[in-house]
DNA sequence: GGTCGAACTTGCAGTCGCTGCAAACTTTTA
DNA sequence: TAAAAGTTTGCAGCGACTGCAAGTTCGACC
């Protein structure tokens, strides 16, 4: 259905502004690089790139699977009897590995983040957005009102392991999935305390994150 | 230490602006309420705004208890036996209290952010300042090096627990520190299917939400 | 192939948030 | 009462973002 060179040329346009975001903001900060920078190093005009995104933030943070991406259709259709955890965790499976192919855009990303730290802030205000349809989406599954309490703590407790998955990612050098796993194994114990000196240890215990200049270890690269 | 003219002189100016900016705001919408209009009704200088608020959301959102109120040490100080679930309800209860205090005003931010979903985010993104201090402390408190993820992972799953309740407080009309803690009977729980089904049901039940306009149940105003 | 309409780009003009600076003013201190 | 320290204000300016209307490009259909 996209298959236009108009289509084509809107693709190329978006792509050439977030690279040219990430690449300017990394070497500058972002405070240093304006909207017009980003859309001349783009070539093409600045009311273009509003055209694009809402915000320079936007540019930079990217979509990430915060729009539809088939998350909330996925984690409907699971089986009934797959509790809500699994079921997300597996909907959101696709979108995970997604990322990992473009690794390496996501690492810039989370580079030029560490960096800017206004860039978290945008970023988390944007996932919220995509924890709103989380909150319908398991509200429905599990038939529970609107206004109930537990699928919003299920979305803002599931939002934030994610993201702090994704944000020790760079540095973890192991794959997201796993990380997303470890994040929800201390949410499943009932964030009991991972020392296991009095909680109910039943997740696999988590590896001590290694030094970021670490030499040994080598799992690294794998992904 | 706080007791010259000077300084009532200056909170008085802080009163005066956030009041402004929560009438205006509640009666116009946001973006019918320039800084401008703000200052003129606290009868300040626009450029005067700028010194108490960082940015125009920032005088309607208010300050939590994002900034040290003590929390953070209270959560340090508490016995070492305490569970870091329980130290940290126990740290944030005066923060709590003094909100149930403030009620009135409370409730006209929340009115004020339903209806301006981007203070909503605003808020959001504050309160992540918020959790980074927690993140620190908690690993503090549990010996856990910086880079570990559990800090981080009961960092978010807190936060947004919090901020959950905050958001029912105005038409739940129960105390917030209910609300509270029943969220993180959620977490307790390993986010359990709060139907019961397969769970391991070991916090409160959860009372069905109210209708906001129900006229039955006169728990109401008691807090 | 030519034509029409839809989609996309662009410039323009304007509003507003926000900042640094320096001058005026007010409160505190000595 | 004079100096010091803290606060308010105006000014000038940058840059994000928007609506509008004109121009351009592309796709579809005859």
């Amino acid at each position: 259905m996209k298959t236009g060179r108009r289509d084509r040329k809107k693709q190329q346009t978006r792509q050439a502004l977030i690279e040219a975001a990430l690449r300017l903001v990394d070497e500058r900060g972002l405070d240093h690089v304006t909207v017009e920078d980003i859309a001349d190093a783009a070539d093409v005009s600045p009311r273009t790139f509003f055209n694009y995104f809402a915000s320079k933030d936007e540019a930079i943070t990217g979509d990430l699977f915060v729009e539809d991406d088939g998350t909330g259709e996925r984690l409907l259709s699971a089986a009934p009897g797959v509790p809500v955890v699994e079921a997300f965790l597996n909907a959101m499976a696709p979108g995970l590995t997604a990322m990992q192919d473009d690794r390496d855009v996501w690492f810039l990303r989370m580079r030029v983040m560490e960096a800017n730290p206004s860039l978290i802030l945008s970023l988390i205000a944007r996932s919220s957005a995509a924890e709103n349809q989380l909150v319908r989406v398991v509200a429905k599954r599990l038939g529970l009102p609107q206004a109930h309490p537990y699928p919003a703590v299920f979305a803002a407790a599931a939002g934030g392991a994610v993201r702090t998955a994704m944000m020790r990612w760079p540095s973890a050098r192991r794959p997201l999935t796993d990380l997303v796993d470890e994040a929800f194994s201390y949410l499943a114990t009932g964030l009991a305390d991972p020392r296991g000196e009095q909680g109910s240890p039943g997740g696999q215990s988590p590896r001590d994150e290694q030094d970021p200049a670490d030499p040994i270890n080598e799992r690294r690269n794998e992904l």
